[in-house]
DNA sequence: ATACCTTTGTGAAGTATTTCACAAGCAACG
DNA sequence: CGTTGCTTGTGAAATACTTCACAAAGGTAT
């Protein structure tokens, strides 16, 4: 979240920024900034602020954005689409190398510059590409099944957008996404509403 | 979290699951459970476990799902798409009552039993259809813009896909997600992997 | 009815996280 | 070069959250 709005001061041509201004930009509080930056190193300078250029770049480093990371995305449907268009992706040193679907119909179309591949190559392409993230979206039934898959095919964090329960090996990463619970959240927050909105 | 297993636990026939139980398909402790449960009400029998019909139907009123809300889809892209088709919204009690878009191509095209409407039209038909939830689903320069427009016209709770910083008033529920974001806090735990795996 | 097994609900204890508050450091200015 | 005005980094205090552990029930078997 730093990194976000650091970016933007960067860009904007700022050289410095102060934890204060930036728990105002974040949402949170000035001694929370600097809890959570003095964790990985002391950045900033008394009187100063944050020198945000390179905090930047020791922000891209901590979060281990300073290589290229290989994805392949399985599931062509809209979700599967949506990623695979996202720019923002690239421009983070995301690369992704394989779109799959096991669908006949869909495997073989053109998306941009690749084409959807068969599921059942999956697996090989992982191991050879050593490609080590995964973005799974398919249906629920299936998700276990395929994450499985990728896990024994070598893939080591897996970002799902799944409607199911998923489990992986402790060595793996999971990061689920789901739509229906986002939702219920805001569900529960307009049901128990007094003044409590979740600004920012 | 609960809701999800137990609706799974109910429809198997499965009349009471115990703390341990919800634990272990949750990826949680039996005194976390029991915690989480016990703030909203005494559930469970003792030396039985939690009535599993009777409690997902207690979770559902917590969570306001008795009741059907209305809400508006912004952004006829993929991701709005892939929301739009999603089933599982309906069935939770989540009745999409608009698709809105600014671009003259995708303005007036069927999308299933929908037409998508010009984003013109949003604020009016959100104040006549009293829609509360609008999912926001379009790029990130024009998110500010249209979620002060639906704050406006009285909205309010927004599940914001846009990449972009996005505040509301303290009477308004947000939720952003993020994808650029969850694939960084991959990178993270796979550049710092120790042995440390996200299960579950 | 009694003994025994199971499982909840919950204070108390134990951890973790957040906030406070202030000494120490840096820059600017006279 | 000393003084002033900011702002970091960080122990200590305050708050929040999780886990422990056990009394109080409910069920079952005899």
């Amino acid at each position: 979240m730093y990194l976000r709005y650091l970016e933007d001061l960067d860009a904007s041509g700022q050289p410095t920024a102060s934890s204060d201004e930036l728990a105002h930009l974040c949402g949170t509080t000035p001694a929370q900034v600097r809890k959570d930056l003095s964790f990985f190193g002391s950045f900033g300078k008394r009187g100063l602020g944050y020198p945000v250029h390179a905090l930047t770049a020791h922000l891209r480093e901590i979060l281990g954005l300073g290589r290229e990371w290989k994805v392949v995305i399985v599931g062509a449907g809209k979700i599967g689409a949506a990623l695979a268009n996202y720019r923002g992706f690239f421009q983070r040193g995301f690369r992704v190398v394989g779109i799959y679907d096991n669908s006949p119909d869909k495997v073989g179309q053109r998306w941009g510059e690749s084409v959807i591949r068969d599921t059942a190559t999956l697996a090989d392409d992982v191991r050879h590409e050593e490609a080590l993230i995964a973005v799974v979206a398919i249906p629920a039934e299936d998700a276990q099944a395929l994450v499985d898959a990728l896990v024994a095919a070598g893939i080591r964090a897996i970002l799902n957008f799944a409607p199911a329960k998923v489990t992986v090996p402790p060595h793996v990463s999971l990061k689920s996404v789901n739509m229906a619970m986002e939702l219920e959240g805001l569900s529960f927050a307009l049901t128990h509403a007094t003044i409590t909105g979740t600004s920012a």
